[in-house]
DNA sequence: CTCAAATCATTTGACTTGAAATCATTTGAG
DNA sequence: CTCAAATGATTTCAAGTCAAATGATTTGAG
């Protein structure tokens, strides 16, 4: 009665269910502990690492819908961490800063992944890292693929199994 | 100028929200499509294959709050899809079950998971499945390893690398 | 030059999300 | 039995999410 394929699915999932589960509580401890939360953080670390960008740019950067940008800007503009100019040349653009603050919160702020993932992210050796990456990136390939319309037929998937870490 | 172990968290934090990202985009083509999102048809799945449950155990199943399913079991109620029965014995807990009409709908209801995603999976070998549901299932591991206090020890990483289909 | 089309940001609307507070009911200690 | 504690569902609140509509501004065709 061990399920086969079916159960696969489900357990895939379950599994990418939870993931959002734990990234939405990771936000909200985040939230309670910096007053930030987790995508608020990504926008910061994005800006300090590119420096000003318009709200377009910036939210292609972060994987985010502009509309969604709104908001966490709002948020972050009242808590005096970024700020808003409107470009001279062009007054549709609005480029995002990080303020003098902003650039200090960055500074000592936490990283936007989960804690536990990511220090043991950094216990792993540099390839298994990029294997780590590169398999979360194949799984979001596969998830945008319909997006594209007629996207036919996928390559065949291999596997191959990798060094366990000592624990 | 390659990767390092700090590029390499930026890649997974980027995979990651990619993966809400495509989940949501899904999510919503699903509401074009078949006017129920994911959410709503992961608990129509997990009502299918339980039979009736109370909000408390489902919203256990389905990894999410109970305060989250209230409005998902409004929607479903509205759209006569489930709907909701006081337990006579306990008038506290209330039975969440499939109408007749819900029933239908579920029997010839989309996969709540990406079509592309189900159908290389199903396309894969036994093992593979397998081996992709671990990898995901760790890295939730790693990711709610923070959740719980003092979480020391860690269950050993083992994931699987997919080759990327031949674009 | 002039006005329609394009572009950028924002607003609006619908949904999901979890925490905290609330309400109803049951249970259990005394 | 009685009333406080526990329990299940819900409400309320704040945040994030995207699409579609809107508003402001610039660009470009004629």
């Amino acid at each position: 009665m061990v399920a086969t394929e079916e159960s696969c699915e489900r357990r895939v999932l379950a599994a990418l269910r939870r993931i959002v589960h734990a990234i939405d509580l990771h936000s909200r401890r985040l939230l309670a502990q910096c007053e930030v939360t987790a995508p608020q953080l990504v926008c910061l670390h994005m800006l300090a690492a590119e420096g000003a960008l318009t709200s377009r740019a910036l939210a292609q950067r972060v994987h985010v819908n502009p509309s969604t940008l709104v908001g966490i800007l709002d948020r972050l503009e009242s808590k005096q961490l970024v700020c808003r100019r409107r470009d001279p040349r062009d007054r549709r653009s609005a480029f995002v800063e990080l303020t003098r603050a902003g650039a200090a919160f960055i500074a000592k702020a936490p990283s936007p992944l989960q804690s536990a993932l990511a220090d043991r992210l950094r216990g792993l050796s540099r390839k298994d890292q990029r294997r780590l990456a590169e398999s979360l990136e194949e799984v979001v390939g596969l998830m945008q693929a319909q997006a594209l319309d007629g996207m036919p037929v996928l390559a065949p998937l291999r596997f191959s199994r990798l060094r366990r870490p000592t624990a």
